[in-house]
DNA sequence: AGCTGTCAACGAAGGATTTCGTACATTCTC
DNA sequence: GAGAATGTACGAAATCCTTCGTTGACAGCT
């Protein structure tokens, strides 16, 4: 049973999180509909996907119903924090700073983005105070 | 020829571009050498993933030599700012704030690089004004 | 020339990811 | 109840990543 990879979810897997990050607990058949609308995708390879990230533990199964109802084990919030970390160590080597020094130069931040990073330094400098 | 997978660098191709970024252009044993300080690895898998990354384009061969030398075709800077962009894209959709965030509550940034990043966020907002 | 060490090239193998065909069970509808 | 629809499970295939054994070429040395 549970697997273990990277430990990172693959592109596929990531799709089908954020899928039920965004619907909520959903049948197999939800999880293919909406994943329809951004990619070319069958019925039985989202199963498949699904039973296999179960496996992982990527996702839990509720089994009750003849309709099997999937959700995803961790939050985004967790996912993306653990993916961003892992992208820090792995070619940042760490460095916060230069993972954020390169999101920012990247994309055009919106000026509120830009206010409400301001307002999160003031938060972490203001608890060391 | 060219082959084409997410474009992103893999694990063990990630380790030899560090390498290349770090010792400059590099004979596969040098490579080899560098990278078993953190990693069991051997000859010729080393000259397998070189090849298989110059057929990628990851990176440039020189064959002069007997012992080709190679490197990186891209800088550090840019194959890094391209990962942070896809990860952006894959989990952040796209929010270089969302991001930030998750970068710095979950590392604990030393005071000099929030400073850092301060001045970053001032030259951004000081182009605009 | 023969021996030794280093090199590139190749192919194969094992594991992971992704896709899908098929089989079989259950539920719904006529 | 028969047949269609919908569901799970299973297994196989294609591709990619990673590893390594083997082969043949080449260079240096005696």
């Amino acid at each position: 049973m549970a697997r273990r990879g990277t430990g990172r979810p693959t592109d596929l897997e990531l799709e089908i999180l954020k899928v039920l990050w965004g619907e909520g607990p959903s049948t197999v058949r939800a999880v293919m509909k909406a994943l329809s609308k951004r990619r070319r995708v069958g019925y039985t390879t989202v199963l498949k996907m699904l039973q296999i990230m179960a496996d992982k533990g990527l996702v839990l199964r509720d089994d009750r119903q003849r309709a099997h109802i999937y959700r995803a084990r961790h939050s985004r919030r967790t996912v993306a924090g653990r993916l961003a970390n892992d992208l820090l160590d792995r070619v940042f080597d760490g460095s916060a700073t230069q993972l954020v020094l390169h999101a920012l130069s990247q994309k055009k931040a919106k000026p509120e983005e830009l206010a409400e990073i301001r307002r999160l330094l003031d938060e972490i400098e203001g608890g060391k105070r």
